[in-house]
DNA sequence: CCCTTACATTATAAAATATGAATATGTAAA
DNA sequence: TTTACATATTCATATTTTATAATGTAAGGG
């Protein structure tokens, strides 16, 4: 608990970031950790599309996805667009194009 | 909603597969979406170690962190080890040394 | 055998998330 | 301007997770 002092300066601070580090890993991995946030992701990572559309693809209530998609608009992920009636949403975070990919070997290739 | 039923069974089973794929994929994501769990699983991904490491690297209490260990445990995510007084643990699941390099990119580069 | 260290389990309280119903807003068309 | 359609918001409630505290077990040393 008290031997080099220096090292252990150095690393209470690596730990700190380190902490930060996996606060807003975890905060990204809990807003994507939903099987409606996930499908609605993964169905936009091949290109924009309409609420109506996300409905019929989750077989979920208008204001269950509405609500998913308000959280994932205020983190950041992604963007919507209003055209007449409809509002299109899209990815705004390369992260999740990032992730997708990698999800989609794991859990949904053919095998 | 009945036009071109041979199309809509099999974009129905494909949904399906869909929903089966997507609760795989947020049931792991759940399982590593929590600060301490993800820290355990970075440092384990550096080799084993035992649990009372772990404690000071997350300066959790013991009860936590065996709590979160019992979890990735039954979980299959790591393996448990007993060698004289302490337990080593370390990671079981391909799919975790797949992700964290992709995390780390994301959230833990210098810059 | 008793004591300490290392770890696990259990019960429970507290906190975070999800779900559902009702209602509101915004747009366009009749 | 009434109506219908598309989407958003709000709020109460249910469910799930997480944290805390207390207790239990396994192993080794004296």
């Amino acid at each position: 608990m008290n031997s080099a002092s220096t090292t252990a300066i150095k690393f209470d601070f690596e730990v700190d970031e380190m902490v930060d580090s996996a606060r807003e890993a975890t905060d990204f991995l809990k807003s994507i950790a939903h099987e409606g946030r996930l499908m609605i992701l993964c169905r936009l990572a091949e290109g924009e599309c309409a609420v109506t559309d996300l409905e019929e693809l989750l077989s979920a209530r208008q204001a269950a996805v509405s609500q998913q998609l308000a959280r994932l608009r205020l983190e950041g992920i992604v963007d919507a667009r209003r055209e007449g009636k409809s509002v299109y949403y899209s990815l705004s975070d390369d992260r999740i194009q990032t992730i997708i990919p990698v999800l989609y070997d794991m859990f949904c290739k053919p095998d």
